[in-house]
RNA sequence: GGGCGAUUAGCUCAGUGGGAGAGCACUACAUUGACAUUGUAGGGGUCACUGGUUCAAUCCCAGUAUCGCCCACCA
């Protein structure tokens, strides 16, 4: 032991600040040369493994607040479990994100006045992953800056080659299975993006629309009684079959229907009434005129329409709308489709539209009208022409949902095309059971509810999408043999679905036989028929255009990124995964997908299914301070990079994980940030504070053997803020967790802690400041490994700073707390109570905060003499009293401090104000009088005493004594106070 | 229309069937020996409202109000 036995204040290595933009880049190639975060890395060869695959950010992505907090959360996990010594891998990757990614690359083309198809498919496609190669994945780089720890070196694309590999092997499978087919029905049409969409990709936006009201003529000679009501003034007004007996009758010879879409009557082809609604009851088989388009349609009953809503007639377009769909097919209405694939009016040339109609002049003016005009366009013609032939009944303004692409952002239109579908409603099921039985739990729990109403009421999934950019399916067509050798008229296709084109053109030479020469072309005018002879020689087999829905090939991730369908050693060992972290807004979109895909394919060695994850930690969004959602439009959008530069990583880490809360949006205010940012700051210079002082890191610590009651004391508390801190990590209480390490590091350690020690090491008690220069380091490493998982730069480097040490802190093994309680807390207790309160009357009394002033103990017992005497110098340089000597009474004019059984005294007559130390002890007297008269209440109260539980009652008489025996002192001072005034 | 969640200090949010908490903001004082990205002390809340259960409700239950989100095919 040389001179830091001495009073010296040692000159810190450590700057006066934390200055994160420096060291974070530093702290991050450290990680990054070492390998530190590849799969495995410091872990035992038996140690279990521990598997998070991340949520894979689009490859046009950037971090947004979103993915900070989705991150955080991930790597706050995974670091924990990295040093509980597991066997860890955090899984990256990034999707391809088929539609925002051709968009991405077809604005850029348009900046050339190019568009994708001037430049074909194959060089379109070339241009994205160039594209991709160059700017994807940006999102990566700002994820380190976050100080993600993934395998980096791990990293998937769901378009690369493993994963294209699992998509094919997944395809051809359930094809196999009848769990993938084609299928021609409405679907959510783009008409912008030119794809269909799934029912997720569709946004429901309220807008304000009307509803119009027109006249369909009923056939020649045709009319019925219909009803109505009278108003107070005598007008008619609408009767409903719940209004009882109308007021009279009107003839009429025709029917009123009603639609918020006029330009889809052009495809109309049947109006529905109730077969219970008795307006309509003579009128059903009975046919009416199409407005404009001179169609005879029938008026059909079916149950869809409700009587008390509208007019109770319904106009019927089986192509563009999804119930009139239904009820066409049960009522055998044909399906006109009037719309082109970009949503203009569709008639000349439209052989459906086209057919039965007698080529009027009528027709043909409306041809000449509407064909080829935008759908709009379309719908405010059409009204005008209603209203010029008198068959405009009425307009309403009418607020309504209208459906729109998500991506597109334009309304979609239901569109009859062929599609393909999975069979989700099977899938469903044991994906269903797996949450019900609690194999896989969601946390917080009530996200069940979002999964199982979504999951049970599931509808086919179109998977096919018409972009280039993505996953095309495997599947090939040619001509049906049969169709092919007997000429039919319709041609039916035959479809071979293979993992690739050598297995298709092996399929097919089975179908056609061996004389076919079989030949796969391109060509978009391909046609499936037209052989010469009866023996088939030649055919071409074109494969399917389409590519599949992005969220496909996401479904698979958590096995497809260990890399299935090959049964490779990490996907023995890393599946099942182990906990999902994302937002709700993905649920349906992912999680409940993966579960179907998963449990499909995945089975353990006795062929069960097994769930791509045992928990699902489902956090908030993240709003601004005002609780709305941020979004470019509203301008309130927070770049997780600017927060990173201005107040580093770790503090918005922090921030993160302690407003993190389950079952709560975060509103992000940046006061916060900084309020986290000063945490570390604080941290940082309890070490520095360490370091002047000669503290040692890393020596372990013998408990048996610490002497000074404030190194048993900390010992103790940070025993407990261990056991907190990992308990609330393992229950994903990310806030309680972050919560605890504040306070024990600022409110216990900085506070308290490190004051205390002040004393010990100015004095010249040789053993006690070794003993402290000891604890306080070992628990500065403590603080370190626990703050590691919340703040992983900065404590990286302080590990670093202050020791020569075996592993880097990540790798360094968790805390593990010792229970060891020894009584130390209640001197402490003592020493922290006292400390306070003498503040606090010094404040109150005006007393200069630096002067020192005698402390006269009364009525003090053995323990409390044996206490003054062991934080004498505490008490004088926290409390700023000297003299400290023992009395059998309070001096007269002295303020007075209860604290346990004794009477703290600093004697200041002449210097304070004894007035206001009265009324100081008789506000303190009126609070204690107050919490009497409220326990004495209540224990008088026979039922509280009869009904509550023994120890609550015990409790309370407990208090009840010591706030009167208190009363008694404080009255004791107050009256010798008031003697002297 | 159905479902979920929220309502606690000026702001952003924790929290518990048995004496209301944090951060920021605010007030006063302090400061060249860890830290002004600081310290000490302090002010500030009928825990949205109304009922109910209970010995006891901010907490549990029901209803009301306001706000937010998700789902849904109303012509």
């Amino acid at each position: 032991m040389s001179n830091d036995t001495q009073n010296e204040i040692s000159e810190p290595t450590l700057a006066k600040n934390f200055d994160a933009k420096s060291v974070e880049p530093r702290i991050a190639k450290l990680w990054d040369d070492l390998d530190a975060f590849a799969a495995g890395a410091g872990a035992k060869p038996d140690a279990d493994p521990y598997c998070i695959v991340i949520p894979p950010p689009n490859v046009t992505g950037s971090l947004h607040m979103g993915h900070a907090l989705n991150n955080t959360l991930q790597d706050i996990l995974i670091r924990f479990e990295r040093m509980r010594g597991k066997n860890v891998l955090w899984q990256p990757g990034m999707d391809h994100a088929g539609i925002a990614t051709q968009m991405v690359v077809e604005r850029q083309l348009a900046e050339k006045q190019i568009h994708r198809r001037d430049i074909g498919r194959e060089e379109f496609v070339k241009k994205i992953w160039e594209w991709k190669e160059e700017s994807g994945g940006t999102i990566f780089n700002q994820m380190k800056r976050l100080g993600a720890s993934c395998d980096w070196s791990r990293e998937r694309f769901t378009m690369d080659e493993g994963l294209s590999k699992a998509v094919l092997e997944v395809f051809v499978s359930l094809y196999k299975e009848d769990l993938i087919y084609k299928d021609k029905r409405l679907v959510n049409w783009d008409p912008k993006l030119l794809t269909a969409i799934s029912d997720l990709e569709v946004e429901q936006i309220e807008t304000k629309g009307h509803l119009w009201y027109f006249r369909y003529p009923l056939e020649d000679g045709v009319t019925y009684e219909h009803p109505y009501n009278l108003d107070e003034e005598g007008e008619k007004t609408p009767w409903k079959p719940s209004d009882g007996d109308p007021a009279g009758y009107e003839t009429r010879d025709y029917l009123v229907v009603a639609t918020t879409r006029p330009e889809t009557m052009l495809g109309d082809t049947g109006v529905a009434v109730s077969p219970d609604d008795p307006r309509y009851k003579s009128l059903v088989g009975k046919h009416v005129t199409l407005p404009l388009v001179g169609r005879k349609i029938p008026i059909v009953a079916d149950e869809y329409p409700d009587p008390e809503e509208g007019t109770g007639a319904v106009k019927m377009t089986p192509a563009h709308d999804f119930n009139d769909f239904e009820v066409g097919k049960r009522q055998n209405l044909p399906a006109i489709n009037i719309l082109h694939d970009d949503a203009s009016i569709f008639l000349a040339g439209n052989k459906k539209f086209l057919e039965g109609l007698e080529s009027t002049t009528q027709v043909e003016t409306l041809i000449a009208e509407l064909d080829g005009k935008d759908r709009f366009k379309v719908r405010a013609l059409i009204v005008e022409m209603f209203e010029q032939a008198d068959l405009l009944d009425k307009i309403e303004d009418h607020k309504h949902q209208v459906p729109h692409g998500d991506r597109g952002g334009v309304p979609i239109e239901p569109y009859l095309t062929d599609q393909w579908y999975v069979d989700a409603a099977t899938l469903a099921k044991p994906a269903i059971a797996s949450v019900r039985e609690e194999r896989t739990n969601f946390v917080p729990k009530n996200w069940e509810n979002t999964y199982f109403s979504w999951m049970e009421n599931i509808q086919p999934w179109c998977i096919s999408r018409q972009l280039w950019w993505g996953h095309q399916i495997p599947a090939w067509y040619g001509p049906n043999k049969d169709d092919l050798l007997n000429d039919a008229a319709e041609h039916r296709i035959e479809i071979f679905v293979a993992k690739s084109e050598a297995e298709a053109i092996e399929q097919a030479q089975e179908y056609y036989g061996k004389s076919a020469a079989i030949s796969i072309t391109t060509n978009p005018n391909f046609k499936l028929w037209g052989v010469e002879s009866e023996n088939i020689t030649k055919i071409e087999l074109r494969r399917d255009e389409d590519v599949l829905d992005t969220w496909f090939s996401s479904a698979l991730w958590p096995f497809s990124t260990l890399g299935w369908p090959d049964q490779t050693a990490e996907l023995k060992k890393y599946y099942q995964t182990d906990v999902l972290v994302t937002g709700f807004d993905i649920i349906p979109f992912w999680v409940a997908r993966m579960m179907m895909m998963g449990l499909h394919f995945m089975k353990d060695e006795d062929g069960k299914p097994v769930e791509p994850f045992h928990t699902v930690y489902v956090h908030a969004l993240v709003l601004d301070k005002h609780g709305a959602k941020m979004s470019k439009s509203k301008g309130n959008v927070i770049d997780p990079l600017n927060l990173i530069d201005e107040y580093g990583a770790d503090a918005l880490r922090f921030t993160m994980a302690i407003m993190g809360g389950q079952g709560r949006d975060i509103r992000l205010d940046t006061t916060r940030i900084a309020g986290y940012r000063n945490f570390g700051t604080k941290l940082w210079n309890a070490t520095r504070f360490a370091q002047m002082n000669g503290v040692k890191h890393g020596i372990a610590i013998d408990r048996a053997e610490v002497k000074l009651t404030v190194n048993r004391w900390i010992l103790t508390e940070l025993d407990k803020a261990v056991a907190d801190i990992t308990a609330n990590i393992e229950k994903y209480r990310f806030n309680d967790a972050a919560g605890a390490a504040y306070k024990f590091v600022w409110n216990l350690y900085c506070d308290w802690y490190l004051e205390l020690l002040k004393p010990v090491f100015a004095g010249d008690d040789e053993d006690a400041k070794a003993e402290a220069q000891i604890c306080c380091g070992y628990v500065l490493d403590a603080i370190y490994t626990f703050l590691h998982p919340f703040m992983p730069f900065m404590t990286e480097e302080l590990w670093a700073e202050t020791a020569e040490r075996d592993v880097i802190l990540c790798h360094a093994p968790w805390p593990k707390p010792e229970t060891h309680d020894d009584g130390a807390a209640d001197e402490i207790n003592w020493l922290v109570g006292l400390i306070t309160e003498l503040r606090s009357v010094r404040a109150e009394m005006n007393i200069k905060p630096g002067a020192f002033i005698p402390l006269i103990m009364a009525g003090a017992n053995d323990v409390t003499k044996a206490r003054l005497k062991t934080h004498a110098a505490a008490l004088r340089q926290l409390g700023r009293v000297e003299n400290i000597e023992l009395a059998e009474d309070a001096p007269k004019g002295s303020a007075q401090i209860v604290i346990g059984e004794a009477t703290a005294c600093l004697p200041l007559a002449g210097l304070i104000d004894l007035g206001e130390e009265k009324s100081r002890l008789e506000k303190e007297l009126k609070k204690l009088d107050g919490e009497i008269k409220r326990l004495e209440g209540k224990l008088g109260n026979q039922r509280f005493v009869a009904n509550a539980p023994a120890e609550i009652v015990a409790e309370e008489k407990g208090k009840l004594e010591e706030y009167k025996a208190q009363r008694v002192r404080v009255a004791t001072a107050f009256e010798r106070v008031a003697e002297a005034v």
